[in-house]
DNA sequence: CCTCGAATGTACTCTGCAGTACAAAGCTGA
DNA sequence: TCAGCTTTGTACTGCAGAGTACATTCGAGG
């Protein structure tokens, strides 16, 4: 950020450019985005990207880090609230859901990774820091779904945060590049049939 | 492919072409790599590539192309042989090794998928079909070390090879984010605790 | 040795986009 | 109402890189 907006109506205008770059870059992806299509998508010119950042760069970093910050937000309430195998069974279910209408599927965060250029540390901190922070949102949680007896018997519940967390992500992925949601459905199946504890009356859906 | 070349050198070329291009690609990235540097890396300039290829667009398609069978060919002895979950633990050790190095974790294949543009169809089918192949190949290892019971009970190992693809993709992802592939080794870890069978002299994994 | 098509190297154009300059308009407080 | 800012819009510059034209060299067959 080169100048901090001193007014509201500049703080409103810097929180518009920010919104729709966020949607471009999750949409088409940061390298594909132009400075032009930001400032037209949020109402202004050009001009007043160059006054509050320094350059797309910078730009980048702001939206880069706004976006883990919305999905972290977003995560927290569902992930404060885990505690049972069948809420990890809700968060998949969830999971598949945030996609399931999308063509090309994307994480907001994770399609980011690759389209960082060499000179964006800043940016690639914020996302590697947004990671971490997921991870550990979701290990929090499925602690205390073994702390209920409901995690695979011995499993770590980092070690199941972990894989988790590159299931979604793999099977984003794969979709992504299938058009077909089926591989993140997959994955995640896996995942529950493999990382939960066997449940009384439900089936736990392997080989399902 | 623009013009087949006709003769052994031409034949060459296009070679080295193609070589320099994969390369270029899987380290850079695509759209970070310019037809300059394709060109003065594979010892030609860039009018051979005019002559050999109708523009970007259709390198990129040969390029993917080539890059899976790479991919595919460097695997089948792996996943051929493998049947035993002793095998899948192995196959997952060559998986953490093969990024052991990198500074930012690659997929020689997955990091294409969010790089193509708008208007590469081609690309896309060949990718998804790369990925298609390769997790039928998984599955059919898989379903050897289920036969031999080694795959934890219940689970199909067409789910288990998307699972085993997702945990792999998306462990690299991470790592790349991150710069350190121990997302990668957790999530490969959590794979190998949760779907393979307890075995007998040796602990699974879990918890370690 | 000559010829002709294939292969190679170079120099140019054209376009898209980042970045800059600056003029105009709008607030806000004295 | 005026002064001095912040904000906004537009027009220009510069450059990187895709694509093209064309001159030169190579090499196989007569």
């Amino acid at each position: 950020m080169r100048t901090e907006p001193s007014t509201a109506k500049g703080r409103a205008t810097v929180q518009r450019v920010l919104d729709a770059a966020c949607d471009l870059f999750a949409r088409q992806g940061i390298r594909a985005t132009t400075l032009d299509q930001v400032g037209s998508r949020s109402g202004t010119g050009r001009g007043q990207l160059y006054l509050y950042f320094a350059g797309k760069s910078d730009l980048v970093t702001a939206v880069v880090t706004q976006q883990v910050q919305h999905l972290l937000d977003a995560q927290q309430p569902l992930l404060e609230s885990m505690s049972t195998a069948a809420d990890v069974r809700a968060w998949c279910a969830a999971a598949e859901q945030w996609h399931a209408t999308d063509d090309r599927a994307r994480c907001p965060i994770g399609s980011l990774v690759h389209e960082l250029g060499e000179h964006d540390d800043a940016a690639r901190t914020a996302l590697a820091d947004g990671f971490g922070r997921w991870r550990s949102a979701l290990a929090d949680a499925l602690r205390r779904v073994r702390d209920r007896g409901e995690l695979a018997a011995g499993l770590d519940p980092e070690h199941a945060a972990a894989g988790l967390l590159a299931a979604y992500q793999g099977g984003v992925l794969l979709a992504g590049a299938t058009g077909d949601i089926a591989p993140l459905r997959l994955a995640l199946a896996t995942f529950e049939a493999t990382a939960l504890a066997e449940q009384d009356g439900r089936p736990d859906g392997r080989s399902r």
